[in-house]
DNA sequence: AGACCAACCTGCTGGC
DNA sequence: TGCCAGCAGGTTGGTC
């Protein structure tokens, strides 16, 4: 799914309804959504049993909870990681309603009340138990990210150690993206996808991107200007902002939060999904391009396909 | 190292 | 009606 927007309204649900709250048990009901924990779903489970959740933070498209053992004021050294793919949900209800079709993992609480739901259609998400490390990015700190109480945190997952901040972190460094950028030998949009460059950003918000940025999602990378790096990247915080601001973007009903309402973003959409509709800005078709076998969507007349377009 | 693609899944839609 | 191709917001592991 989801792109950060759609995440990080996860991430507030998941902070308001579990922080603080112990773990009676949990029930993995399709293996391949713990795929990733290599210890299997009877570790995972057991070590989900009996600690405690603590404010969920978010990476990019990453998000996970601190597990404090009940009877420990120690630091968390292990985090339950979520990542929810293309139709992962993360539902919290009543516990005694009926079992979603799709339901991939549950977990129920000492309080007796309200349940955590996994479900996931396409099974491309995942969640794990995994260890915390230090992050790369810890040096830095004040950041405004919205995602927790203002600090970068000291730890992220080890399967987070590897993607880059995303761009509503202060953690991230526009400076370094635009070196990045320059060494990269690809096209904008490729390098606006790798979450090793920048995190956070998925087929919408590229396209959304690009177009507020004016360019085309095969300028080659090494030709950027500062001037073009700095107008996708403000395109990109800006419309991730915005989206934010309206629950996400909900074109069907997986995007959804934690109480299965819709963001009301897609009306805003610039770009994406709208082959053949006017540009908001000119009034040409928005054209579709295929590429990488996914599409992509933009103004012929504001992003005209560059002379060398690398793919 | 970096670039690129196929693969991993289920379900829905549109064309024939 | 059935069947099949195409499409869907992501990441990875492998090849070159």
């Amino acid at each position: 799914m989801p792109e950060l927007p759609e995440v990080e309204v996860v991430r507030r649900g998941l902070e308001r309804w579990t922080t603080g709250r112990t773990v009676a048990s949990a029930e993995v009901l399709h293996p391949r959504a713990v795929r990733r924990h290599a210890a299997g779903p009877a570790d995972f489970a057991g070590r989900l049993a009996g600690r405690t959740m603590l404010t969920p933070r978010r990476r990019g498209k990453y998000m996970w909870l601190p597990l404090q053992d009940a009877s420990s004021r120690e630091e968390p050294g292990e985090a339950l990681l979520a990542h929810l793919g293309m139709s992962g949900q993360l539902l919290i209800g009543d516990p005694e309603r009926a079992r979603e079709k799709h339901l991939r993992v549950r977990v129920e609480f000492t309080d007796g009340g309200r349940d955590l739901r996994f479900v996931d259609q396409r099974t491309f998400g995942h969640l794990m138990v995994c260890d915390l490390v230090p992050d790369a990015f810890k040096e830095r700190d004040g950041n405004s990210d919205g995602t927790g109480d203002g600090t970068v945190p000291a730890l992220v997952p080890e399967p987070v150690a590897h993607i880059a901040a995303d761009p509503l972190e202060d953690a991230f460094d526009p400076e370094a993206f635009y070196r990045a950028l320059r060494r990269r030998r690809t096209g904008i949009k490729r390098a606006l996808l790798d979450q090793s460059l920048i995190s956070g950003v998925g087929n919408i918000y590229a396209d959304e991107a690009l177009w507020r940025a004016r360019l085309h999602w095969a300028r080659p990378t090494e030709t950027l200007t500062r001037a073009e790096a700095a107008r996708v990247l403000e395109g990109a915080r800006e419309v991730m902002g915005a989206a934010l601001a309206v629950g996400g973007t909900s074109f069907d009903s997986h995007y959804v939060d934690v109480n299965g309402d819709s963001g009301y973003f897609e009306r805003s959409l610039d770009a994406y999904g709208r082959r053949d509709e006017p540009c908001r800005r000119c009034g040409t078709p928005i054209r579709r391009d295929v590429f990488m076998n996914r599409s992509s969507y933009s103004c012929p007349t504001c992003q005209p396909r560059p002379r060398r377009a690398r793919y």
